[in-house]
DNA sequence: TTTTCTTATGAAAACGTTTACATTCGGGCA
DNA sequence: TGCCCGAATGTAAACGTTTTCATAAGAAAA
C-alpha cells in the first residue's frame, strides 16, 4: 500500500476498495497510527482551529465568555487556541505571531489593539473578530456588548422607581466598556435627575471606598448605580458596615450580572450581559468570515437586559416616569 | 540571500553577519513576513503548545484551572489548545486524536479517562501529566486535590466547635471527588458523632432539597456538611426560608471556596482549594516530564485548607474534641 | 482476441520551514 | 605566491501529509 492509498482510505475518499479500505483500517488501529496535525495542516493550509486573544483569563467574565466560544467551537470540530495576559501592545504583537499557521481564524479582545495595531500585525489573510472593542473601522468585523445602551436603561430603571439622586460609580478611565457605561449614565440622568459621579476602577475595594464616602455625605443619593457588581457589592458591604439598609436607605444597582449577584443580601439589581452568547455570536461571525471571506464586514452590539431584584424598589409615591418600563430591555442592533 | 540564511538570521543563530541580520529583518518587517507555525514544528517536531483535555469549561473550578495552567504556560512561552466538553470515552479519543502533532504535552482531566482507555489512545511518547483522577498507575504522573484530607479536616473542625450530630451532603454518585470527600467525612465521623448522609448531586437545587428536608426532620442534625459550596448555599436558603438561622440553629460548611462563598449570608465556612495552584503545579509537571521524559513517574495531592467563616461557630460550652485545631490544615503529601 | 473505458493504485510534487553538509571567499601564515 | 583555515552563505534533504497526474489492471464492448 502507498501513502497515498492510506490518506485516501484513512479520509474517507472515493476510489477505495471497500476490502483495502478495511485492511488498512486495521492496520491502522494495529499499529496505533494517528496522522499528524502539523503535517496535515502544513498541506491543506486548514488547522480546523481558532485562536482567541484575550487580555485575562481570571474572573467570571472570561470564564463565560470562552465557555461561550468552546460551545460554538466544538459544534463546528473547531479547536481552540487561548493566548492571554497582553500586558501591552508588543507582547500581544508577539501572541498574535505565534499564532501564524496554527489557526485558521482569530478572535482578538484586547485593551492594546486599535486599528493601526491590526494593520501592522494581521495578516489580510487571516479572518478576524474584534470584540468588546473600542475600534470602529469598515475593515472589521467587530462584536460589542451594549454598555451604553444597558447603562442607559438601568439609568431609566432607577428613575422610574422614583429615585431622583443618584450616584455612579465609574470604572478605570481608560476602560472602553467602562467608558460607555459613563456615557449611558450621562445621557440618561441629564435632563431629570441630580446626578454625581464617583471614581472606580472595577475592583470590590474601589467600590467599598465609594460606598464609606456616600455614607458619609451630608446628602446622600437615594440610589448608586456601580459600573460594574464587583464594585457594587463592595460599596453594599461598606453602606451595610455604617449601618444604611439597603434599599430602604439607598438602593443600589451593578452591571455584568455575575453569579455572586443573586446571593448578596439583599440581591442585587443589575444588568445582564449575556457573555456566553457574546463568545458564541464572535465564533459564528468568525466562521461565517472564514466561509466567504470577502462578504462585507459589519458591526454588532449585544443587548443587555435589566435584572431587578431586592437592592432597589419602587419608591412607594413613585410615579413613571418614562414610558412603561420594560422588563427585557432590547437595546439590540446592527450597525454598519 | 537563501532560504537557509534568512531562517538563521530570524531565529537568532549564530554565523551570520550582523550587516546581513539587518539586511533581513528590515525586509521581513517590510513585506510582513512571519514564519509558518505548522511548517516550523513539521520539521522541529516542537509545537511551543501544550494541550488541556478538559472535562467541561463551565465554572468557577475550571476558570481558576485555566488560569493557573496559563499561568505556567505563558511564563515558559507555550501555548494551550484546550478541548472540553467529552460526554464519552470516544469523545475524549477523539479530541486526544485531533491534538496529535499540536501538541508537545497533555494535560488531562476527564471522568471518562482510565487507564486502558490511556493505553489504547495515548501515545507512549507523549508526555501527559492526569488531573484530579481515580487513575492510580505508576505509568502515569498524577495531580490530585486532598478531597479526603479536606472532608475529613472539615469534619473534624466541626467536632471541634462542639458538633456532634452532623449531616452529609453528598455529590454524585459516580464522581471520584464526591466520593473521596464522603470517605474523608465517614471516617472522620464514624467514632465520635452521629452522621448521616444525604443525597446531592453538586447543584445548587438538590442542596436545596436537602436543606428543605433537613429543616422538616423531628430531629435536626446541628450542623450540615455539603459536599460543595453550591449545595451549601442551596441548603442555606433552604433553611433561611424555613425560618432557621445559620449557625444558630443549624451550622453549615461547604467545600471549594468558591468566590461567592464568601458573601452569602452568614458567609460560608469551606474548605478552601487552591485551582489556580493545581493547574500550575499540572503544568509544571508537565514541562518536567517534556525535559526529562525518562524520569521516574509519580503522584502527588495538593493540599486543602479550612477557612473558618460565620457560618459554623463555637458552640458555648464545647471542649476541644480533637487535637487542638489548626487553622491550616496541611494534608499534602507526596505517595509514590 | 483486441480495443476501449473505468477504476483502483502508485509516483511524485508540494506545503514552508530547519539543519547537516558543501561551497565560497577572504585573510593570515609559510 | 600558494595553502590552509575559519567564517559566511548556499544546497538540498527531511519532516508527514494531501493531491494531481500517470499507470496498471480488469471489465465491458467490439
Amino acid at each position: 500500500m502507498s501513502v497515498a492509498t492510506v490518506s485516501r482510505a484513512l479520509n474517507g475518499s472515493a476510489n477505495v476498495t471497500a476490502q483495502t479500505r478495511r485492511r488498512i483500517a486495521g492496520v491502522a488501529a494495529r499499529l496505533r497510527y494517528v496522522p499528524h496535525g502539523a503535517a496535515r495542516s502544513l498541506v491543506t493550509r486548514r488547522t480546523q482551529t481558532i485562536g482567541a486573544l484575550l487580555p485575562d483569563l481570571f474572573g467570571e467574565f472570561f470564564s463565560e465568555l470562552i465557555r461561550g466560544i468552546d460551545l460554538a467551537a466544538r459544534a463546528r470540530g473547531l479547536q481552540l487556541l487561548v493566548s492571554s495576559s497582553h500586558g501591552d501592545a508588543s507582547e500581544a504583537a508577539t501572541a498574535l505571531r505565534a499564532m501564524q499557521g496554527r489557526v485558521d481564524g482569530l478572535l482578538i479582545m484586547s485593551p492594546h489593539v486599535d486599528a493601526p495595531f491590526l494593520r501592522d500585525h494581521l495578516p489580510a489573510a487571516l479572518p478576524a473578530v474584534l470584540l468588546n472593542t473600542s475600534v470602529a473601522d469598515a475593515r472589521y468585523t467587530t462584536l460589542n456588548i451594549d454598555n451604553y445602551g444597558g447603562a442607559r436603561a438601568m439609568t431609566r430603571h432607577l428613575l422610574d422607581c422614583g429615585y431622583r439622586d443618584i450616584a455612579f460609580i465609574t470604572g478605570p478611565a481608560d476602560n472602553f466598556d467602562a467608558a460607555e457605561r459613563l456615557k449611558g449614565f450621562r445621557e440618561a440622568s441629564a435632563e431629570s435627575a441630580r446626578a454625581r459621579v464617583l471614581p472606580g476602577d472595577f475592583s470590590e475595594e474601589s467600590g467599598h471606598r465609594a460606598g464609606r464616602e456616600i455614607a458619609a455625605m451630608r446628602q446622600r443619593p437615594q440610589a448608586v448605580f456601580a459600573a460594574n457588581d464587583m464594585m457594587a457589592i463592595g460599596c453594599l458591604l461598606a453602606l451595610t458596615e455604617t449601618g444604611l439598609r439597603v434599599p430602604e436607605d439607598v438602593a443600589l444597582a451593578g452591571f455584568d450580572d455575575i453569579p455572586i449577584a443573586r446571593y448578596v443580601n439583599p440581591p442585587l439589581t443589575t444588568v445582564r450581559v449575556r457573555i456566553a452568547d457574546l463568545g458564541q455570536g464572535a465564533l459564528e461571525q468568525l466562521v461565517a468570515r472564514m466561509e466567504t471571506p470577502d462578504a462585507p464586514m459589519h458591526a454588532q452590539t449585544l443587548a443587555c437586559e435589566i435584572v431587578p431584584r431586592a437592592s432597589c424598589v419602587p419608591l412607594s409615591g413613585s410615579r413613571k416616569h418614562h414610558r412603561p418600563k420594560s422588563r427585557k430591555h432590547s437595546s439590540s442592533g446592527e450597525i454598519s
